[in-house]
RNA sequence: GCCCUCAUCGUCUAGGGGCCUAGGACAUCGGCCUUUCAAGCCGAAAACAGGGAUUCGAAUUCCCUUGAGGGCACCA
């Protein structure tokens, strides 16, 4: 069996930060090449210079390291293939479109935009398909070209679509397709500022890089025939295509910055994971069989295959990646949670609260959180209470369980307050014993005592376990909380 | 408008002629557990776009319709 070198790349162009729509492919792409033992290209497309945004290259960089997406050629790496930034192979593109020139295979355009415009308003206005060109420079006479050179007009050069015939290429993913050359226009392939577009670009690098597979998303599928027939016009064998199915918005439309696309690095942001990340986008247009949800990367690489991409868009569900965040989430040993939130609890947590955060302190709390937040963001907002002085904030009335009232819970407080004051030193058992058997001397039910000392306590009603939470505060933080409450709800009922 | 692609629960998907009275996951709803909230466990509801054809038999093959998406730039 003849063992194909797979090479495969990324080639985002550095016009804004990358989404998980974006980085899906460089996830596809790498896990290709990772299952295959290839090599992953990073190749980044800077040839517009002016949808060029300025720390998108660091956005994009960024968002793979976090994921761990190692590329093996590309910025930073180097490779034998480089540069590995468009912008600094023009002479590369140059001469290849010279090449076509001379070939006969392009030719010179002078149309202005002006001209392009009012030739697709009128074919709109005569009710016909609108073409992109209508060929008017493809059989210029002498004359009339040193006519426009004389008016000192830079062309562009576009390529000859054949008049007649058909292209059909093999799509890994969807099969063969075939296009009509009479439906294809002849495209641009260097600007007039001297820059290439895409399509020429991408076709000499992808050759020069000696790409093998090219895994893109299916927004280029349109453009594979036109790639195709460059490929021949150079007369290169083309690489293999696979064109991806796409992450839509919640409209079920490409996703974009209409529906807020967020950027990868966001997520970071958000106290998400990367290997949730990973495993989530991987399940967005791939999956292995009929049960699997949680893959770690090594399964991941192991498994992947183009066979098993899905032909389907695919929207981008948060709800479930935010499940899936909180599965993993509670999978980490307590110290690596610590570790993760201790940045989050630092930032997060109100400016008056004493800085830094104790180390120790949060070490007691993580246990009692990790199966209720799922970003570490959270955690900031979800224990604050454990570090506010107590000084807490909050409605009197959530003091009054179901089936209590203003009087009985004042009962059980003042009661708590003293029973508690007894205790030497606050733990889990000894809270509980001792706060069941008041509940038992007082008549209550637990809970009718538990739920005032816990919002007392907290000045909220859905908290940890109380009992641990109340060791973790501290006798006397506990007992100035609940003397507070008492104070609050004698307030209140006058 | 023209070209291309796609079509299973609300969403992500399994399914490649009989194993499908269509499986799993998220979300939803109910139950258990329980001091609250979670987590966990158990359960429910929820889909093969429509119509033809092929076949003993179709979610699975073919055709048409419909719908959706993508493309039609000196953007990628």
């Amino acid at each position: 069996m003849s063992q194909q070198t797979i090479r495969v790349r990324f080639a985002p162009s550095p016009t804004g930060y990358p989404h998980v729509g974006n980085i899906r492919t460089a996830l596809f792409n790498w896990l290709f090449a990772r299952h295959n033992n290839g090599t992953f290209i990073l190749r980044i497309e800077d040839t517009d210079q002016s949808r060029k945004v300025d720390d998108a290259l660091d956005s994009i960089l960024g968002s793979l390291k976090w994921l761990g997406l190692d590329w093996d050629e590309g910025p930073e790496k180097g490779g034998e293939c480089g540069p590995y930034f468009q912008s600094e192979r023009l002479d590369l593109y140059h001469s290849y479109a010279q090449h076509l020139l001379d070939k006969g295979h392009a030719y010179k355009c002078y149309c202005s935009p002006e001209r392009l415009e009012q030739m697709r308003t009128d074919m709109a206005a005569r009710k016909e398909s609108v073409r992109s060109y209508d060929r008017y420079c493809r059989n210029l006479t002498n004359k009339q070209i040193s006519e426009y050179e004389s008016q000192g007009i830079t062309p562009v050069i576009r390529f000859k679509i054949p008049l007649e015939g058909q292209t059909t290429f093999h799509d890994l993913i969807r099969g063969d397709i075939t296009f009509e050359n009479t439906e294809l226009d002849d495209l641009v392939l260097l600007k007039s500022d001297g820059y290439p577009t895409y399509h020429l670009a991408n076709i000499v690098d992808d050759h020069h890089m000696k790409i093998s597979h090219v895994l893109r998303a299916d927004e280029w599928l349109s453009s594979t025939p036109r790639h195709t027939l460059l490929y021949k016009a150079f007369g290169w064998k083309p690489p293999l295509f696979a064109h991806l199915p796409m992450i839509l918005g919640p409209d079920k439309s490409k996703l974009s910055k209409r529906h807020g696309a967020t950027a990868v690095t966001e997520f970071q942001d958000q106290g998400y994971l990367p290997q949730t990340m990973i495993n989530f986008m991987a399940l967005l247009g791939w999956s292995l069989d009929d049960k699997t949800e949680i893959f770690s990367k090594e399964e991941l690489i192991r498994h992947f295959s183009i066979e098993r991409i899905s032909k389907t868009g695919a929207v981008f569900n948060h709800e479930k990646l935010y499940w899936m965040n909180g599965a993993y989430l509670r999978e980490l040993s307590h110290q690596d949670l610590q570790q993760h939130i201790m940045p989050v609890l630092e930032k997060g947590l109100p400016p008056h609260i004493a800085r830094p955060i104790s180390d120790e302190y949060v070490r007691k709390i993580v246990p009692l959180i990790q199966e209720r937040i799922n970003t570490f963001n959270e955690a900031a907002t979800y224990a604050d209470f454990f570090f506010l002085d107590d000084n807490l904030e909050y409605d009197p009335m959530l003091l009054i369980a179901k089936k209590m009232d203003s009087p009985s819970t004042l009962k059980v407080l003042i009661a708590a307050n003293e029973r508690l004051s007894t205790v030497e030193c606050f733990d889990h058992d000894l809270l509980e014993t001792t706060l069941r058997s008041l509940a038992d001397e007082l008549g209550f039910k637990a809970g009718q005592v538990f739920s005032p000392l816990r919002v007392a306590c907290t000045g909220r009603t859905a908290t940890p376990p109380l009992f641990e939470t109340m060791t973790v505060l501290g006798k006397e933080r506990c007992l100035a909380r609940i003397k507070l409450a008492t104070k609050k709800l004698q307030q209140i009922s006058g």
